[in-house]
DNA sequence: TCGCCCGATGGAAGCGCTTCCAATAGCGCT
DNA sequence: AGCGCTATTGGAAGCGCTTCCATCGGGCGA
């Protein structure tokens, strides 16, 4: 049934040179005259060689292995765009790269959430770890993943776990700062935010980025009405009435993501309020959701697919010693506000 | 800094047995004395010795290796749930399981998109490989994998590639007749259809099951009006107006998916149409979307992630040969109509 | 012209594991 | 007591590749 694959040594046998010649020009290594290469090329083609990669793991002693780990649990949490978007980034720029990804979703509640990570790559003998919120966060996973000696790249903002393992990232603080000042410029005066949880360090940025927004017109704490939710839409909808019947009025809702102003929208719709009319909500990421709630949610963007693919480039660029610098690098792409519709003057 | 891992050879030593005689516990196999099983068990722990699965691979020619392949472009789709929720469920599966996937992206435009999965079994050495729609239904596709030894099973109705590989899915036509017959309950005569994209098996059975309960209530082609789209939220906007303009004035429109739905939500909130009061809306799969959109969708539930697990331990069970019917098998889940919001007599 | 160095190539030795087969010991049977 | 059989264990080979080191020929400077 399974035709047997051919093998360096049938290549070599065909193209009459030795096996580690045809490696040499596999690897693209130096001092192979380009009439020998052109030859086992010719032979590679015409039986179909592919290079088997357990056999060159072994070898080789690189298994050219990157894990992604992400937490979100997508049965509690509906829209597991984020991680989707960065899982696919990395895998097109593993493709690119010859690397493979091996993805492994682990809930944050999980009891022994960092040896499963340890051990996935301990296991498949990965090189290279993916981090996204909030593992990005946790300083002792990543210094033990180093300790492994498997590379680290994480997706945050930087913030402890900086200057440890390279980071991609935007700069949630001046999202968090933008947002806030559009709102600002639409008069809105009194507002709500639904923060991210506690010890997430983006939602923590874009917490303070649109205090000092407030801040920079004067406003101060008693001008906003802060709640904590767990990035889900559940949680918007939850938290709405509690900022809505605030004594404070708001007049606007900032929400640390997507998911969550599409709750606090839908909260909103419940109660009969007019979006944006009634009240202006912002959300978070941009993500598709972002485009399909009615109305369409004015939100910050960010590159999150590029970011996924960034920090795979950034991890192979480790692995393979290319011109990397010594210290822990951190990549910021640009973010951008979207303004869609509800937001309106106040 | 990498501290070199034990080897097999290590637990040998210290556990003074054979190498051998470790493989075979470590494998499970017969005819090894508990008191020397102990011994080795406990000298792995000591060493917290791990199988290096590049070597095993190699010599016992078990990858281990399943491929996973998903059409949806997360760009122009935005909502990738589907997709994500199986492979949340091969990744659970697989993990219990000890094997590992490989995610692959290979939007449906790539001109030689058969090839791409066909490269990648044949790189990586995947024994076994996982077809969401619409590769699912791609016969040639299956049959080239099946003849380079490679087991499939498809997240599908079956159809064409039925009776070729083991596959998993919901009823389709039941879950099409399900919804409108509810819609039938509620007093409605007068139907619009966003069906998919030709050829897409899973969503012409759902506008099979459509066609079904019309007939049965002496319905026909005269009472509904069908259009096509390709599952996007964008295709349920441009579609809707074609249908709500259409001269049999639908009072309800059934869409194969639920993003379609949201589309059509969208474009009907924008000509300031209160729903389900002036329409009736469904969609199809029960994703995060139904819920997030106000009003929440009448939709039918399908236990995706349950699939994506159901598929993954079919395939192990080929490749193990654990008591497996020599003729493909279709494992047929459960669906079930979920009545929210969008839905209401006429 | 001679020796040296470098570019190009091949031989051999494993990487860590499984599989095949041989070896040994203990058992029930005649 | 002697035989074959089975349960248990180990030795050796080799999976397909890379890495290390040896080899060989020619160009070059002195």
């Amino acid at each position: 049934m399974t035709t047997k694959r051919p093998t360096i040594d049938d290549v070599a046998r065909l193209s009459g040179v030795a096996r580690v010649t045809v490696s040499r020009v596999l690897n693209g290594g130096p001092n192979v005259r380009d009439e020998v290469r052109a030859r086992v090329m010719q032979a590679v083609e015409a039986l179909d060689y592919k290079v088997n990669p357990q056999a060159r793991s072994l070898a080789g002693g690189a298994s050219r292995l990157l894990a992604f780990v992400f937490a979100s649990d997508p049965e509690n949490e509906p829209n597991s765009y984020y991680e989707s978007a960065l899982e696919l980034g990395a895998l097109r720029a593993c493709l690119a790269l010859g690397y493979q990804v091996l993805v492994q979703n682990v809930p944050q509640q999980t009891p022994d959430r960092e040896k499963r990570v340890l051990d996935l790559i301990q296991t498949q003998r990965c090189e290279g770890l993916i981090l996204s919120p909030p593992y990005s966060d946790d300083v002792a996973l990543i210094e033990a993943a180093l300790a492994q000696g498997c590379k680290v790249v994480t997706v945050s903002p930087g913030g402890p776990g900086r200057g440890k393992a390279d980071a991609v990232g935007v700069d949630d603080e001046a999202g968090g700062y933008d947002v806030t000042r559009e709102l600002l410029r639409l008069g809105h005066r009194r507002f709500g935010f639904i923060a991210g949880l506690e010890g997430h360090l983006s939602a923590d940025r874009r917490l303070r980025g649109f205090h000092r927004a407030l801040a920079e017109q004067g406003l101060g704490e008693g001008d906003c009405v802060v709640r904590r939710g767990d990035f889900t839409f559940r949680a918007g909808v939850q938290l709405a009435p509690q900022l809505l019947d605030h004594p404070l009025k708001p007049t606007a809702l900032v929400c640390a993501n997507d998911d969550m102003a599409a709750g606090v929208l839908s909260a909103a719709h419940a109660r009969g309020l007019s979006i944006p009319r009634d009240l202006s909500i912002t959300g978070f990421d941009d993500a598709p959701v972002a485009a399909i709630v009615w109305p369409p949610l004015t939100t910050v963007h960010q590159p999150v697919k590029v970011l996924g693919q960034r920090a795979v480039e950034l991890l192979v660029a480790r692995l393979t010693g290319a011109n990397v610098s010594a210290t822990p690098v951190f990549e910021e792409l640009e973010h951008a506000v979207v303004s869609r519709q509800t937001t309106s003057v106040v």
